[in-house]
RNA sequence: GGCGGCGUAGCUCAGUUGGUCAGAGCACACGGCUCAUAAUCGUGGGGUCGCGGGUUCGAGUCCCGCCGCCGCUACCA
C-alpha cells in the first residue's frame, strides 16, 4: 500500500484565519483525501507557528502570556478548519514539548555537523519594536512602525551557514527536477541560489519567547528556524526512527509563494546540514487576488468585517462558508488553478455557483430522481452496459486521477463535471419522461444514476458532505469515502434496484 | 537598481519542444425541450493572442526594445 505524506504550512498565530489559509488548506485537505480514496496510508498534517517576537508582543499588548495568547489563536485555526470539512491527521503547535524536543535534536545535529557558527549581527535596530529593519524599510530613516530614530546596534548570534549549501542544492535540483512544481517556481528558486547565498542568523537573544538553543542558553531559536522542522517533529524525527524513516522524504509540502524562499532554499539546506534527505515534493501555489476593480459596497459588506480596501487576508473563511456553504466554497476554492494566481471575487462565487453547483450537478440529481419516482416507481435500474455514457465516464475516470496526482484539482473537477455534462445530455436526447415504462427508459435512468454515483466518487474529495449526500439518494449505502477508486469508479457499479429519494435542491439557485 | 513572473474573446482561464494554436467554461443571441432549482440540450456571434521590430518557408509559441501590472531582493508567516 502507498504511503502519502501532506503538510501546509504552519499558520502564524498573530494571524486571524483568511481565505489564504484557508485556500491552501481545501487544496490539501482535498488532495489527501483523494489519495485516501485511493487506498493509500495518509497523513495530512498541518498546525500553527506560535514563536516569536510578534507572539510575545501581541501577548503583551493584550495582557496575556505568550502561549495563553498562542492557544487562542491556535484555537480559532482549528475552528476554522472545522468549520471548512478539513480532515487533518495531525495539528502541531510548536509550542508543544514535542517539537522543542524535535527542534533541539535537528539542530544540535546540525551544530555537531560544524554547519553552524557563533558571528555578530548588526543592523538597525528600533528598541521599541525590538526589532531590526534593513535601510529599505525605514521611512524617512525612521522606524516605519514608531517614526523613532533606529539605531545601529550588533549582537552575537548564532549562523546556520546557508552559504555553504549552494552547489549542493543546485545539484540537488539538478537530480530532482520535479522536486519543486511548477517549473516557474522552481526557477525563482534556483535564481535566487544563484545569486548567491549567505549564512543566516538564527538565534535571538533580545527576546525569549522560542525553543532554546540546547548548547547556550542565553539564546532561542530564531521563529522561521524552529517553525520548519514541524514537518519532521510531527513524523516523529528524534523520538522515533522508525516512524520518521517510513514518511520521509517522500513528503508533499503544499505552501504559498510568499514563502518560496524558505521552504525551497532554507529547508532543503537544512535538511543536508542535518544528515537527512531533502523534502522530494515541494508545491508552490499561487494567490488569490482581487482585481482591484468594481468592488460593490454590498461585496465590501458581505466579504468583509470591516475594511476600507478589500485584501484577501480581511476575509474570514466563516463569512463565505455562512453565505454559500461549506462545500460551495471548499469547491470554488478548488477550481482556481493551484500554481498561478487567480481572481477572486464575491460575483465570481455567484457565478460558479450557479452554474457548476446549482445548474449543472443540483438540478442533474433532482431531475433524475423525479422522474425514476415517476417512471421506475422510485427504484433506481441498472445501469446500460453499452450507454455512451460509459466512455466519457471511462476518460473522465482516467483524467481525474491524473489531475489530482499532479496537483490539479482544478482539472480534476473540470474532468469530472464532463460527466454530468453527458447525463445531462443523454437525458435531453432520450426522454425518458416521454416514455412509457419499461427497458428503454431503465436503461437511461440507470445509467444516469451510474454517472452520479461516479461523479460523487470523483468528487468526494472536494465536496464531502454533498457526495456523501449524492451517495445516499441514489440508495448506495455507506458513504463514497468507504470505496476505492480506481475500481468503484469504473462503469457498472450501480447495481440497480435502490431506493432513489427525491429531497431538497442541494445548491439553490442564488439570485444576487 | 537587480532577479523573476504576467499581459490571449465582455469575464475567468487553456494553449509541451514554433507549422488545424486562435481554444474551453461563463456571459450573450437564436432554436429545441418542459423531467428538473426560469434549470437543460443544440447552434452561433465575438479576439490583428499588450505595442513595435527581428529570426524563419511559417511565431501567442524564439530574440531585441517599449508600455502596463505584480512578486522577491535575506533574516518579514
Amino acid at each position: 500500500m502507498g504511503r502519502f505524506f501532506i503538510t501546509t504550512p504552519i499558520y502564524y498565530v498573530n494571524d486571524a484565519p483568511h481565505v489564504g489559509h484557508a485556500y491552501t488548506t481545501v487544496n490539501a485537505d482535498a488532495i489527501a483525501r483523494w489519495h485516501r480514496l485511493c487506498g493509500e496510508e495518509v497523513f495530512f498534517l498541518t498546525g500553527t507557528d506560535e514563536h516569536g517576537a510578534k507572539v510575545a508582543e501581541s501577548a503583551a499588548e493584550h495582557d496575556m502570556a505568550p502561549l495563553a495568547w498562542a492557544d487562542r489563536t491556535s484555537a480559532r485555526f482549528k475552528a476554522a478548519w472545522s468549520g471548512l470539512d478539513i480532515a487533518y491527521d495531525d495539528f502541531i503547535r510548536t509550542t508543544e514539548p514535542r517539537h522543542h524536543r524535535a527542534v533541539q535534536s535537528f539542530l544540535q545535529r546540525v551544530y555537531d555537523n560544524g554547519y553552524i557558527e557563533k558571528g555578530l549581527y548588526q543592523g538597525l535596530y528600533c528598541v521599541r519594536c525590538e526589532d531590526y529593519y534593513t535601510e529599505e524599510q525605514l521611512i524617512g530613516g525612521n522606524c516605519p512602525v514608531h517614526g523613532t530614530p533606529v539605531s545601529f546596534m550588533e549582537e552575537e548570534n548564532y549562523f546556520f551557514r546557508l552559504d555553504a549549501f549552494a552547489d549542493r542544492l543546485l545539484e540537488w535540483y539538478e537530480e530532482h527536477p520535479e522536486a519543486v512544481r511548477p517549473a516557474t517556481k522552481r526557477n525563482e528558486a534556483l535564481g535566487f541560489i544563484k545569486g548567491g547565498l549567505q549564512r543566516i542568523s538564527i538565534t535571538r537573544t533580545s527576546m525569549h519567547w522560542g525553543v532554546p538553543v540546547p548548547w547556550d542558553d542565553a539564546h532561542v531559536f530564531y521563529v522561521w528556524y524552529d517553525a520548519l522542522i514541524n514537518y519532521a517533529t510531527a513524523i516523529g524525527y528524534g523520538s522515533d526512527e522508525e516512524r520518521f524513516a517510513r514518511w520521509w522524504p517522500s513528503v508533499h509540502h503544499l505552501l504559498g509563494k510568499e514563502i518560496l524562499r524558505f521552504h525551497c532554499v532554507w529547508w532543503p539546506a537544512m535538511c543536508m546540514a542535518a544528515g537527512i534527505e531533502p523534502p522530494a515534493n515541494l508545491f508552490v501555489h499561487g494567490w488569490l487576488l482581487f482585481g482591484g476593480e468594481k468592488l460593490s459596497k454590498t461585496m465590501l459588506q458581505r466579504l468583509a468585517r470591516s475594511a476600507e480596501e478589500l485584501a484577501i487576508t480581511d476575509v474570514a473563511p466563516d463569512v463565505l462558508t455562512d453565505d454559500f456553504g461549506v462545500d460551495a466554497i471548499r469547491y470554488h476554492l478548488l477550481r482556481a488553478p493551484l500554481g498561478s494566481d487567480s481572481e477572486f471575487s464575491y460575483d465570481g462565487i455567484v457565478a460558479r455557483y450557479n452554474a457548476d453547483l446549482a445548474n449543472n450537478l443540483g438540478n442533474l440529481v433532482a431531475r433524475v430522481a423525479t422522474v425514476v419516482g415517476s417512471k421506475c416507481g422510485g427504484i433506481g435500474p441498472a445501469p446500460d452496459p453499452r450507454s455512451p455514457l460509459a466512455a466519457i465516464a471511462d476518460e473522465v475516470r482516467v483524467e481525474a486521477a491524473a489531475a489530482w496526482a499532479r496537483f490539479a484539482p482544478h482539472d480534476a473537477l473540470g474532468a469530472t463535471w464532463r460527466l454530468i455534462g453527458g447525463a445531462n445530455s443523454l437525458l435531453e436526447s432520450s426522454e425518458p419522461w416521454k416514455m412509457e415504462p419499461g427497458p428503454e427508459v431503465d436503461a437511461v435512468l440507470g445509467s444516469a444514476l451510474e454517472a452520479l454515483r461516479i461523479v460523487a466518487l470523483l468528487a468526494s474529495p472536494a465536496m464531502p458532505a454533498t457526495c456523501a449526500e449524492i451517495w445516499r439518494r441514489i440508495g448506495m449505502a455507506g458513504t463514497p469515502e468507504d470505496r476505492r477508486v480506481p475500481d468503484d469508479a469504473r462503469w457498472g457499479g450501480y447495481p440497480g434496484g435502490l431506493a432513489v429519494s427525491k429531497g431538497d435542491p442541494l445548491f439553490p439557485r442564488r439570485r444576487d
